[in-house]
DNA sequence: CTTGATGTTCGCACATATGCTAACATGACA
DNA sequence: TGTCATGTTAGCATATGTGCGAACATCAAG
């Protein structure tokens, strides 16, 4: 089972109406999940990525767990701490 | 010469220091070009965007010049307006 | 059973992107 | 010359992402 059935099984027994309509809210918990293969790919931490961004562990995993939205600064920031750069495309 | 060109012509005129050291603004201005560039091959014009997503053509030109950062959410509406869906990922 | 490492979540303060209006510049066109 | 369409920019209010500390859960090691 993928991380992301994993968490909606999870997520669907404490709140069932949360995946309705919330397009948006799907699309960045992708998100989050890219974002946490990326660092367990690297082989880092929650923590040792927060240093690196001279930040708290909370914030990443509020990255990877809760973020409705981000701001496109803040995920190369996570890009580059993670060893690698985004590419944003229009297409 | 390219749009990119011409604006940093245009943008050292008035203000030398802007580009000495501000690698994120110049990603991000990167991107606005990137915006322009998918509403000028829409056909479509600054208002007509702003229409379908109903706000108005300053905003619409704000993301296209001025933006020093912008949120994934607003991208992706953007992005929709202009008959396109964003792609992100690290790598 | 205790301890440390890792990860999650909440509440708050703060920074900043966003939405809007108004004013202005430019170019096309009658 | 006057008008309209298009685009830019500034100022303000508001929405929301971000940074932080604290409390908690889990798990492995001792």
């Amino acid at each position: 089972m993928s991380d992301f059935q994993r968490y909606k099984t999870k997520r669907m027994e404490r709140n069932p109406e949360f995946w309705n309509d919330h397009e948006e809210r799907f699309e960045t918990f992708k998100l989050g999940v890219l974002l946490k293969e990326a660092r367990v790919q690297a082989g880092m931490t929650q923590k040792q990525v927060a240093d690196r961004l001279q930040t708290t562990k909370s914030v990443i995993s509020r990255m990877e767990n809760h973020a409705t939205d981000i701001r496109l600064s803040t995920l190369e920031k996570f890009a580059k701490a993670v060893g690698r750069h985004i590419h944003v495309a229009l297409q």
